[in-house]
DNA sequence: TGTTAGCACTCATTCAAGAAGAGTGCTAAC
DNA sequence: GTTAGCACTCTTCTTGAATGAGTGCTAACA
């Protein structure tokens, strides 16, 4: 069966309705709300076909339709209105992202706060990946006698800092050495270049003091490689309750455990989307998601990018009737501030 | 009228069963599972006088008994008995908490985390506020020509950095200079005494650079003085669904809400309570939290310490009928355990 | 005087049956 | 190909009765 002008007309205003209302929606809604002027009757054989052809479903014999993940799909990818939505929403989200943040991470709190308010969905963002970032700038300082602070500045601006418990206690010469070493060899490498095989090379070049110099080296790569654990913030979680198709105890229990248990998230945020459409944006329906506590949401998420190359993932997780053209431009205005704000220059970061 | 010895051991068994079933219990109930040997007509008469002095209350006529909040105090206050626990899942939290953590802030989530597993409620904590700490280490590094990168230990190994745009390019030997002059003249006083007349004092020692480094110490101290918000993190928040009396949707979400927005938190944990009865431990009962989504739960906070007088706070939120006694044990337990690990020294901590 | 047995009464909860309403599928006519 | 009409299905709401837990009160008992 062929899915002729005629039959998408019907199926978008389908979805149009249910998103509007969350409720089954029958023939005589849409023969009556749309300029098909068609009769109630003639709707229903083409819902059946519809039907057949898997795009919506009844929750139950002689109830309205309901879009099918298929059906959300097709919507989506073909059928979305970028709409020109009301601008001064945008520009207000702007004004609340311009007081410049002086840390990444308040930086990010306060996105995923903006798109939460904005949105009413439950957002998510994970701070950018260090991997491939470059190091800028390392240094060693004795806080006391058996214990060295390292500080470690990633491009971007992102600060690592670790305290290394020492055996042995280290005299400022060698400390001094140390950090001219650490600076000549590491600066300028992203933290994935950093190998075995340099390290040793470190080691060998410190001389006289390769134990202790070993020691430390070994502790600063550990200090660089660790906090690799994604970080990842999130807000509006109790929007679900906004959404009865969310809020029954099971599943808002299970949803607010996921966005708890931040890793639960990762696998949506971990892996930049796959370059669909140049936009990075990817949208996730019911089933499609890769986290089982959200089959019965849509998740939509965009990459932004913080210049430098720091890179990270926004994601809004809402019901599946959620206002996708909404969710799709609030981001793309969101990706489009951050690049204004923060991209380009790479040395601007906060 | 008087609450003699066989009113207060009717008023603990509904307490007591109550805190088990959640279920209002009834005169038959009491009557067969205590030892009182009394009929339930006469368990029935002096329920009536129960409910006259305001322990108990009926939900709706012919219902059993509830305990009312003062029900509960009365009990939190003189009934509950310390019962020797399974000492089991105490040994088991150690072992969890005993794997060093090297940063506070994931030592604080492994609290939260323990205690919310080990409760069955939800739990937060606030990190120890620095502000009464001294300051051990300042050290501001060029990372680039314009920025300086400020690094700060506080005692207890608590680092805070920030970036410190610079409109004037710093020589080497200026930089040096000031960080002696930071070191030699904050060094071991507490955030709180650093004052505006001290940073006079600072900017005139600074002589010919009395401009730039006034910028910079305005800076620095700034810096010290911002993240004074109260860092708070939580865990457990979907506990509150194992209990019905929380789970409904208007009540669960404004919890969700409130372990959201942090903030709402701080008037339980800010201000360190008021000293009760030398264990730090303060248990609030439904109306009288001061945290409105709260009123129909109750919070245990209890004090920590880390050494060094870095002081916290946890707190656990469940129902009304939460087990007081486990409630009250664990959290000594894990005070103790704190002590045990961090404790004393003061400058073994993370 | 305190305790108990007994009984009438109240109220929440459960269940079934019925009514209402929304919406469909199908057929026959246009 | 489109539409009107009607029987049918299924959910939801309402009602009323049955059930059961638990109380309050009274009268008898020790």
């Amino acid at each position: 069966m062929e899915l002729d002008e005629r039959k998408k007309k019907i199926l978008q205003a389908v979805i149009r309705n249910y998103l509007e209302t969350g409720e089954p929606v029958g023939s005589r809604t849409i023969s009556k709300y749309t300029d098909l002027n068609l009769s109630s009757a003639t709707i229903r054989n083409e819902m059946v076909d519809l039907e057949e052809m898997g795009y919506i479903f009844q929750p139950h014999t002689s109830a309205g339709r309901i879009p099918s993940d298929k059906g959300y799909r097709l919507y989506v990818d073909t059928m979305m209105e970028e709409k020109e939505r009301e601008l001064v929403e945008m520009k207000e989200m702007k004004e609340m992202l311009v007081e410049r943040q002086n840390k990444i991470e308040t930086l990010l709190k306060q996105v995923a706060r903006v798109l939460a308010q904005n949105t009413q969905y439950a957002t998510m963002i994970s701070a950018p990946r260090t991997k491939r970032s470059k190091l800028k700038f390392i240094q060693l300082s004795r806080v006391d006698a058996r214990q060295l602070l390292a500080v470690i500045v990633i491009e971007g601006n992102v600060i690592k800092n670790n305290i290394l418990p020492m055996d042995e206690e280290l005299n400022d010469e060698t400390l001094l050495k140390l950090n001219i070493l650490l600076n000549t060899h590491l600066n300028g490498l992203s933290i994935d270049e950093i190998n075995l095989a340099m390290i040793a090379m470190m080691k060998q070049q410190a001389g006289i003091h390769s134990v202790i110099v070993g020691e430390v080296i070994d502790a600063v790569a550990e200090a660089i490689r660790a906090e690799e654990d994604l970080e990842i913030y999130t807000s509006g979680t109790n929007n679900i309750f906004r959404y009865p198709e969310l809020a029954d105890q099971r599943k808002a229990s299970e949803l607010i455990n996921t966005f708890e248990e931040k890793q639960l998230l990762g696998e949506l945020l971990q892996e930049g989307p796959s370059e669909e459409g140049e936009t990075g944006i990817q949208v996730y329906i019911g089933e499609e998601t890769p986290v089982q506590s959200m089959k019965d949401c849509s998740v939509v998420t965009a990459t932004y990018e913080l210049g430098g190359g720091m890179k990270g993932t926004i994601g809004i997780v809402g019901p599946k009737r959620m206002d996708y053209d909404k969710v799709v431009m609030t981001l793309r205005t969101i990706q489009s501030q951050l690049d204004d704000l923060y991209g380009g220059g790479g040395e601007r970061v906060p």
